[in-house]
RNA sequence: GGCGCUAUCGUCUAGGGGUUAGGACGGAAGAUUCUCAAUCUUCAAACCCGGGUUCGAUUCCCGGUAGCGCUACCA
């Protein structure tokens, strides 16, 4: 367990980092990526993360959102130390900032109305010369601008960019970034109607928050040079900057709606456990020192984690490689673990098991979770071994039991079976191949025949280890239905 | 359009002035024969293009191209 903590000028200062997402739509994936870096990042050092929500937009920011956003979190299993703030409930520390700007002089109130401005930026747009305010109020005189506010004009507050020179930081992944003021615009800080927006709102709460590092999406890039002025009109620490690359879909746009499921509780439904969920993402613009395994638990990920091996160019979402990181978590996870995580696959697909004891459902859940790829599967190809009502797969159906011969001699091993007391592995094992052998059949036939008859799916476990579990009335009942498995198994027509 | 960032197998990436350019996912082939979505083995697969620097560039520099981002009284 690395506790390294930060030393500056001789103390020891744990970093306090944040994540600060907007409540206009659900935990998304990239959301998700943000989380889980900042919160690796906190662990790693000892730190503290802070959530904080960015409601500044009423319009589109709404609380049923807050709640996705908090259960995504919850399942991702992504813990805070600090918050949730909600910058709504702290308009007047952005306020009292807008009025510390303007008495410095570092901002100004504007009077240009939001259609004027509309006006004359689709106008430069035609004319070819760059959409930028030209800071008409910029050259009010502050006096007679103050005036106008107090005589009830409605106005914005603008940041005034700096004439001339050049604004840069050093990130902490991309290195040293530069602007030139020239190419920066007088931003609105407050709007009319008194509600901050984004930029005055992130610098003064980082501010406030004592943010020590801002671990956030590349596309915050552009915006950086703004705030770090703000920081410098607003005398503040200048924290460190880590943009991370952007996660992209499969046709290497950024990842949207478009692309299926971007919401991360879409794939606790889809039947991903958390944990390789996590891991998936953390490997997703990151990368452990040489020589270690993808598959990374929490522990792991948490001592490994660092800055420096956050990498550069953008990430495509590679949903194949999800499914493998499922796969190996369901096989690494312990049944006990992944017992509530079937049980609510179960509660989702209507479906209460005839058998409750729980070493029961342990050891088949142990059987099973070799070949399991999803959650779903639980619930899904792996049914009959929980409840009775079960959809063959027709394709193993075709495959294993066409063979009426085949099919009358299970009928046939079913009463070998219930007119037997060893119903052990080894047990039933014996009787299946000595039966195999008396009719002159080869025993593969039999057991695949026997494992479709009992599973309905031609994928299953070791066919003696399916029949334990099963239990012998079970496994003698359904042998004796072979037959009609091949009716249940007539896939549903389109007419 | 302007500005910014990025560029190694299909994907995630390692590496770095001289390498058989490494790994993982996915793909293909084979083995196993109690199925495979399990397991084991093997294989195919990449340095965006053009200049420059250099004895030597995939690596360093410049340019191009492409992709992405920003360009709001959104965040």
């Amino acid at each position: 367990m690395s506790s390294t903590q930060f030393s500056v000028a001789g103390q020891s200062t744990a970093p306090r980092v944040r994540f600060a997402p907007s409540p206009t739509g659900y935990l998304h994936v990239g959301g998700a990526r943000t989380a889980l870096f900042n919160w690796l990042f906190a662990r790693h050092f000892g730190g503290t993360l802070i959530l904080r929500i960015e409601d500044t937009d009423l319009e589109r920011s709404t609380s049923e959102m807050v709640e996705g956003i908090l259960q995504g979190m919850q399942w991702l299993g992504i813990t805070w130390d600090e918050g949730p703030y909600y910058q709504t409930q702290r308009t007047d520390l952005y306020r009292s900032a807008a009025a510390r700007l303007i008495d410095s002089g570092a901002a100004y109130y504007c009077f240009c109305s939001k259609e004027e401005l509309e006006r004359r930026r689709t106008k430069a747009s035609a004319e070819g010369r760059p959409p930028k305010y030209e800071g008409t109020c910029r050259k009010l005189n502050p006096a007679e601008a103050l005036r106008r506010k107090a005589a009830g004009e409605a106005a914005a507050v603008r940041f005034a960019i700096p004439e001339a020179g050049n604004t840069s930081f050093e990130d902490a992944v991309f290195g040293k970034i530069e602007f030139a003021n020239s190419e920066l615009e007088d931003f609105v800080l407050l709007r009319s109607d008194g509600s901050p927006t984004y930029h005055l709102s992130v610098v003064a709460d980082d501010v406030d928050l004592k943010i020590s590092h801002i671990i956030r999406g590349a596309d915050h890039i552009s915006n950086t040079p703004k705030q770090v002025l703000l920081y410098q009109a607003l005398a503040a620490t200048m924290p460190t900057f880590a943009h991370v690359p952007l996660i992209l879909g499969p046709d290497k746009t950024r990842l949207s709606k478009r692309h299926g499921a971007t919401s991360v509780m879409s794939y606790r439904d889809e039947g991903i456990v958390p944990e390789a969920f996590r891991n998936f993402l953390a490997l997703l613009g990151w990368t452990p020192p040489e020589g270690t395994p993808e598959v990374l638990g929490d522990k792991e990920l948490i001592r490994l984690f660092g800055l420096d091996g956050i990498s550069r160019s953008n990430a495509v979402f590679d949903r194949a490689k999800l499914d493998w990181f499922n796969t190996e978590y369901i096989r690494a996870s312990s049944a006990e673990r992944l017992l509530p995580l079937i049980e609510e696959e179960w509660k989702k697909a209507g479906l209460s098991p005839a058998r409750h004891d729980r070493d029961w459902m342990l050891s088949t859940i142990e059987l099973l979770k070799p070949r399991a790829r999803s959650l779903k599967d639980f619930a899904g190809s792996f049914r009959a071994f929980f409840v009775d009502d079960f959809d063959p797969d027709p394709a193993a159906v075709e495959k294993f039991l066409k063979d009426e011969n085949v099919r009358q001699l299970l009928i046939e091993l079913a009463n070998r079976y219930a007119s037997s007391d060893d119903f052990s592995e080894p047990g039933t094992e014996k009787i299946l191949r000595d039966f195999a052998a008396e009719k002159g059949m080869k025993a593969g036939a039999l057991i695949n025949g026997a494992r479709v008859a009992l599973t309905g799916q031609a994928v299953a476990p070791s066919l003696f280890a399916v029949m334990t579990a099963l239990g012998k009335n079970t496994v003698v009942n359904r042998l004796k239905k072979v037959e009609d498995l091949l009716n249940r198994a007539i896939p549903a027509r389109t007419p």
